[in-house]
DNA sequence: CGTTCGATGCACT
DNA sequence: GTGCATCGAACGT
């Protein structure tokens, strides 16, 4: 691991956003900034498709909010929920294709301290397993907010990366935490991954 | 173990 | 004014 690094190319982005959401697994998350390099394997996504779909920020259809929905494959699309937590997406699909790929967490591979500094404070006794484990903690403990929404995950500072990680057996499941279009299996996950966010089994 | 519930800000109707 | 793609402290069992 580490000596074949390769971010993901814009046209990774520009496909099935099922697809997208499989094979983000295993890929790796990185946020370059002055306090330093950190990165995490990703082993939970759901994906967001079109107006049709209830849950997807695009139902109303287009809005200010929404907008990089509506844009370039590849690009991030960050906000905040619930009035505290900043949650990342991969733009998917072609433009005017409105559809993403929510990163739900990471299994943390650089930057550990950093990581337990944002979310705890220095000292902190949380487990490694812990740090990215939910779409909040993983933006608090990569330091990402509403300044990166917009950026292109193709290039530095956020940016995708393929770093040879195994990718492990994946499974679907229903979406967690949302009220509508919970009928759609559009969750994707490394089964029994310490990581995953969700009950543990 | 389990479940409930309050915090908190902004986009949208 | 309402409703969230959440989290974790504070309970109950």
């Amino acid at each position: 691991m580490g000596r074949n690094r390769r971010v993901l190319p814009r046209r990774f982005y520009d496909r099935d956003t099922l697809t997208v959401a499989a094979d983000l697994i295993g890929k790796v998350l990185v946020h370059r900034s002055a306090s330093g390099v950190v990165a995490g394997a990703i082993v939970e996504t759901e994906a967001y498709i079109g107006e049709s779909d209830p849950a997807c920020h695009a139902a109303p259809g287009p809005t200010k909010r929404n907008a990089p929905l509506y844009g370039p494959p590849g690009v991030a699309y960050v906000y905040l929920n619930y009035g505290m937590h900043y949650l990342v997406n991969a733009v998917t699909e072609g433009e005017g294709s409105p559809a993403a790929v929510l990163i739900r967490a990471l299994e943390p591979l650089e930057g550990v301290e950093a990581m337990r500094t944002r979310r705890g404070g220095r000292g902190s006794t949380l487990e490694v397993s812990s740090l990215c484990r939910g779409p909040g903690n993983l933006t608090k403990a990569l330091g990402i907010s509403l300044v990166q929404n917009r950026l292109r995950l193709t290039e530095p500072p956020l940016s995708i990366e393929d770093w040879g990680v195994a990718a492990g057996e994946v499974a679907w499941g229903p979406r967690i935490g949302i009220r509508v279009g919970t009928d759609r299996p559009w969750r994707c996950y490394v089964a029994g991954h310490a990581c995953v966010s969700g009950k543990r089994t």
